[in-house]
DNA sequence: CGGCTGACGACCT
DNA sequence: GAGGTCGCCAGCC
């Protein structure tokens, strides 16, 4: 298939500075309300690149840094599972300290409703 | 320098 | 609905 911008977005959206791109418009996901890997590619210019803020995230320190990373899940509005670790139930944790339902398979309860969009 | 490996998602069969 | 392809960065061997 040619590369097709209308579908793809522009070429090279992700960059050296991209993980901090990433954190920058996270950062802006209010308490309460959640957002999607490909809203914030969306948002940085291209859903193509969904993939690497998912990566950018997986960069991140758990416990440090004011990131709030527990916002972001799929686009199906669940929490994504990790390879190895238990993260998900960690991510899970702080979603419903800030008032998130969210069922134990990881699905974000009223998604649409909390979805943040930029 | 080469190869591997991740928190994804749209689209196709 | 399930499974495969593709996009294509940064960090760590």
């Amino acid at each position: 298939m040619p590369y097709d911008p209308e579908r793809h977005g522009p070429r090279r959206i992700v960059g050296p500075d991209f993980h901090a791109r990433v954190y920058a418009v996270v950062v802006t996901v209010p308490a309460g309300q959640v957002t999607t890997y490909g809203d914030v590619a969306a948002h940085l210019g291209s859903r193509q690149v969904a993939r690497h803020v998912g990566f950018a995230l997986a960069a991140l320190d758990p416990g440090q840094g004011t990131v709030p990373w527990h916002r972001v899940v799929n686009s199906r509005g669940q929490i994504s599972p990790r390879r190895f670790d238990d993260a998900p139930s960690e991510q899970r944790r702080r979603l419903v300290d800030e008032g998130v339902a969210v069922a134990v398979d990881g699905q974000v309860e009223r998604f649409d409703s909390i979805r943040h969009v930029f």
